[in-house]
DNA sequence: GTCTATAGGCCGATAGAC
DNA sequence: GTCTATCGGCCTATAGAC
């Protein structure tokens, strides 16, 4: 395993951490909580099946009683973090109501604090998904798939009701998507903002960027209300 | 190596490609290729001196008579990939004039331009870097701190001057940021969208996230205007 | 500059004792 | 379930012939 290098970090420090109820208890569970650490920092074939179970306390021989491959270690990893993200944005949706601009809201919020509250596993999930075979990927491939349609679901009947004002859905769900997934790249708990600021700033990112309203309530902007020929629309 | 697979890929299949003028000649140059799609594809420890020098079709040993080791592949990879960027931003920049929202525009399309045009680059410079001695990695660094002033500059400056409505500058450079770095791991020159249509409608992202106008002449928007108090502002 | 051959070491995974 | 020991293979890099 390559040195700690703070510098060139793929993700912010972080304390090590699945959803709850999903780590397997004792073991199998450190094991999983080490490869987790080790595969978001180096990378999955920077990561040695040594290194986890030094990291562990065992000897690498040992880590076969609990897992029958290093690949079965990274595939439950990202299953994990794909049903952890689209479990937070159906909960989102279902407990928003019909009106698009707080669905958006509601799925930015959700899909932000996921990729704060469990980094690690979103760089993982995100960025060593080539790793795995087809077979292994599939199952997390068709929930990225469910999550992105939930986006352009309602970015589409926002747009069609005419509450957004967006020159491409796609596009748009596109870029939403892009600046909550790199939350996990440079968020931190003991950093300059917190899980929630930063939830609620970029939820009101993501209804600009669909042309709507921000919603009453919401922190507001520094700076005048807009000149003539500068509102959006 | 791992087998390629399609389903899973960390960026899009693309002609691999450098900067005009920055490839070495000859088989110096073609190793360098080879490198870029490869680390590009499994990552830099996914990727081995065997599996380049074979893409290439010489023996691994004579890699060493152009390369003196694995590292200082990546490390050059990185640094054009990083003076890459920064040349475009700088360009942009100059060519601006100095409304803080034609630079912003200016900013984002070239950003989005470079990542579009270099996809592979862009992926390993920002996905491997952790790969690289702080050593290695520091001239990369100093570039894209260089690189993230300029944004942060032009968003404080129209902020500043009451150009820009935004609720913290910080945070919106970062996603800014984040929606132009993601075009490498889907852009594909075949694809629905052209590369000026992205970098436009993502021009007008950045726009709406900083709470400016549309630029005119700007691609018009769908849907109809913001009804009462869904101005930005 | 390119090759064959190989050093020296780490890799994932397994056998078998306890 | 954990260990020691090890297999067969691939790793980066070098030596030395041509």
């Amino acid at each position: 395993m390559a040195r700690t290098r703070p510098e060139t970090r793929r993700v912010e420090e972080a304390a090590v951490d699945l959803p709850e109820g999903v780590a397997p208890p004792g073991t199998r569970g450190r094991i999983l909580r080490a490869a987790l650490k080790l595969f978001a920092e180096y990378g999955y074939y920077g990561a040695s099946i040594r290194d986890i179970a030094a990291a562990v306390g065992i000897n690498s021989a040992t880590l076969y009683a609990h897992y029958p491959s290093k690949e079965q270690l990274l595939a439950d990893l990202i299953v994990v973090g794909h049903e952890e993200l689209h479990r937070r944005l159906l909960r989102a949706l279902v407990e928003s109501g019909s009106d698009p601009v707080e669905q958006l809201a509601a799925l930015v919020r959700a899909q932000v604090l996921a990729h704060a509250d469990f980094p690690l596993l979103a760089v993982v999930s995100n960025q060593e998904l080539h790793a795995l075979s087809p077979q292994a990927a599939a199952p997390a491939l068709a929930l990225r798939e469910h999550s992105a349609e939930l986006l352009l679901r309602v970015l589409d009947l926002g747009a069609q009701r005419g509450i957004f004002a967006v020159p491409d859905v796609r596009l748009a769900a596109t870029a939403i998507g892009s600046i909550g997934i790199r939350v996990a790249n440079w968020f931190h708990s003991g950093g300059a903002y917190s899980r929630e600021r930063v939830a609620d700033t970029f939820a009101e990112f993501a209804l600009r960027i669909a042309g709507a309203a921000a919603l009453p309530g919401d922190a507001g902007t520094t700076g005048p209300p807009p000149v003539a020929g500068q509102s959006i629309g």
